[in-house]
DNA sequence: TATTGTTATACTCTATAACTATA
DNA sequence: TATAGTTATAGAGTATAACAATA
C-alpha cells in the first residue's frame, strides 16, 4: 500500500478497451473484406437480422451512425439484393428494410467465421476469466449511461 | 442447439468492445476537461510517467498516435510546464521528454478521479465477472497480435 | 546520406445544412 | 407545416509529403 503512488494497479479502463476494440476491428476486416463488406454493411445486417426495423433514421441509431451516413451503404446493399428496401405503401416518405435470404446467409457466413475467431482467440484466457469477461462485457456494453463522476 | 440460426449466442466482441470503448472515453472527458487535458494530452502524462522516453517519435509511436499528431500536445503541455522537453546534449536532434513535479501530480490526480469513478462502475458486476473481467482485459489487451482468421 | 522534429498538404470520416418528396 | 430520405457542403481528425536542422 506504500508504493500506491509510484505506479498504480492497473491501467485506466478506457486505456485498456479502446486499443483493444481497435484490434478486435482491425482483425474482422480481413473477413468482412473477402465478403465485400463494410464495418457499417455489416453491423447493418446484424441490425436487420435482430426486429424489422420501420425508418433509415431509427436504423442508423441503432447501429451508432448518422442518418446520412449509412446511405450509400444501402444504396450497396440492396443493389447486390442482399437487403429490401421499398416505400412504405402506407407512409410512402418511408423506406421498408429488410433482409433478403442471400443477406441472412451472407450475414450468417460472414459471423460463424467471425465467431470462430474469436473463439479461438479466447482459449488463451482461463475457462473462469473467459465467462467472467463475457458476462461482464455484455453487462457493462449494455449499460443505458455510464458516467465516472 | 436446433435454433442456432435464428439468433446468435452472443453479439460480436467488437460489437460490444468498441462501443463500450466509446463510452468510457465519453465518461471520462468530464474529468479530462475539468483540468484542461485532451485526451491524446492525458495519453502521454501517463507514458511519461512509466519509463523516460527518448524520442517524441517513439512516444507517439507507444500511445498508438502519429508523430506528427503529437506536436501540438507537447507544445502545450511544454508551455504549461507540464514536462520538460530538450534537446538531448548528445544528439541535438533530439527532444528528451520527462513529467515535471507539476505534471506528475496532475496526473496523479487525473487518474486517481478516473480510477474512483471506475471502481464506481464495476460494482454492478458480481465479484467474480468482475476480476475475471479485469485479467481477461489486461490479458486481451498485451497481446501482440491478436488476428481471427 | 540518414534521421529527428516540424510544417504544409491531402485525405478520410463524420456531421451540418440545404433540397425533394410525401404527408 | 412537418417528416423521411437524399444530396451538397463543411468540419474534425488523421496521415502523407515536403522541409529544416543535425548527425
Amino acid at each position: 500500500m506504500a508504493e500506491k503512488a509510484a505506479g498504480t494497479a492497473r491501467p485506466d479502463l478506457a486505456a485498456m478497451v479502446v486499443p483493444l476494440g481497435r484490434a478486435l476491428m482491425a482483425a474482422e476486416q480481413p473477413i468482412l473484406d473477402a465478403h465485400g463488406l463494410t464495418m457499417w454493411a455489416y453491423a447493418v445486417l446484424l441490425r436487420l437480422d435482430e426486429t424489422p426495423i420501420r425508418t433509415q433514421a431509427a436504423l442508423a441509431e441503432a447501429i451508432g451512425a448518422d442518418k446520412t451516413r449509412i446511405i450509400a451503404v444501402l444504396d450497396d446493399l440492396a443493389a447486390r439484393r442482399l437487403i429490401s428496401r421499398e416505400p412504405d405503401p402506407m407512409d410512402r416518405r418511408v423506406r421498408l428494410l429488410a433482409l433478403t435470404a442471400e443477406g441472412r446467409l451472407l450475414r450468417d457466413t460472414v459471423q460463424a467465421a467471425i465467431q470462430d475467431g474469436e473463439e479461438r482467440l479466447l482459449t488463451v484466457l482461463p475457462a473462469a476469466d473467459r465467462s467472467g469477461f463475457l458476462r461482464a462485457l455484455r453487462a457493462l456494453s449494455t449499460l443505458p449511461d455510464l458516467t465516472l463522476g
